[in-house]
DNA sequence: TGCTATTATATGATTAATCATATATAGGAT
DNA sequence: ATCCTATATATGATTAATCATATAATAGCA
């Protein structure tokens, strides 16, 4: 499960709570890469310290519930080097939208070319999230290894979606024109 | 869930059973759209007719297990052309290769390029499949409303293929330069 | 003779992800 | 006075997908 080597790499960084995770992680800076569920996060959680892979101490708080602070060890660190470095399969896509415009034939243009554009309008606010992102990266002026890695990976992301939205334009036209 | 919307739309085309659809339909034409086990497939027949979107007839054969043939009933066209018309929320992808370029600054540059590279060869062949289905398609000479949606479809995965396969070198050119 | 493939359906088990809900305290807003 | 938000963790339930295995008859191959 990938998600537990995502925790991994989090807290390679540095020590967090699950809230922490939750909130300065998975919220903000990698939504787009591996989202993740709170529930989920504090099972992974569980699981990555009984499988030894991280350590946790208590912080007891007063006005505050406590706090399970969690800290990577030795065989974590070895276990997320070794998985940073295994390849592995390519996930499976499933798009509603293609299974949609495979089984069209049935419908009428304009409710083919409406799927078309609705889909167009949620493909560019997802763009726009990517731009928010790549606009907090860039205000960061220093260019460090990590960072370079970072904006690597923005732009496959961004490029993905512009392919997405070149090709819903070009398919929004010849629908049109060959219903002229 | 969608795999049902799939099992409507290739029975609306003709009658088959659940072993039809898995060798004839999930294995060859849409396994680049819509993946589907054998255990998923029965257990979806058995939703959609307990919802009344199909129904079953049994062909008792001697030679061979009974077959039992699944139509679509009038309830299920007017759910799979209401499907048909609905915006459903983009998937959610979630790339390991994506997540171990993020946290890869602790490995060595040969490291990462060598995670692009394995990469870069299971996407190439991922293409080759693609190219494979749409040879199938263009050797059918007819150009039919079917076929054009068939082959749009066609067109935006492989388009997404190759921007990935693009941006994998470039990757990999940017990584191998600053090594220098 | 035994092994495998083909045709055909069914079920048990597990994983990953999501949703909902629970608990507990403090502070600010209406 | 009540409601919402923030901080913090935990658990129950459900869905979708995958894997493994079971049954059962025939045909072909080595």
């Amino acid at each position: 499960m990938s998600l537990a080597h995502v925790i991994l790499g989090l807290l390679q960084q540095q020590e967090r709570t699950g809230y922490d995770l939750k909130t300065e992680c998975f919220d903000d800076c990698i939504s787009h890469l591996w989202p993740a569920d709170q529930a989920q996060i504090y099972r992974t959680l569980d699981k990555l310290e009984s499988q030894g892979w991280i350590t946790c101490t208590v912080e007891i708080q007063h006005e505050r519930p406590n706090r399970k602070v969690y800290r990577i060890t030795e065989a974590g660190e070895a276990e997320l080097t070794h998985w940073l470095q295994t390849h592995h399969p390519l996930p499976v896509l499933r798009e509603p939208l293609l299974v949609q415009l495979y089984f069209a034939a049935q419908l009428p243009d304009e409710a083919i070319v409406y799927l078309l554009e609705q889909e167009r309008e949620a493909r560019q606010e997802k763009l726009a999230q990517c731009e928010t992102i790549e606009g907090l990266s860039l205000s960061n002026p220093t260019a460090s290894r990590e960072q370079k890695l970072h904006r690597l990976v923005l732009n496959l992301v961004k490029q993905r979606e512009q392919t997405y939205l070149d090709w819903l334009e070009k398919a929004i036209a010849t629908i049109r024109s060959q219903s002229d």
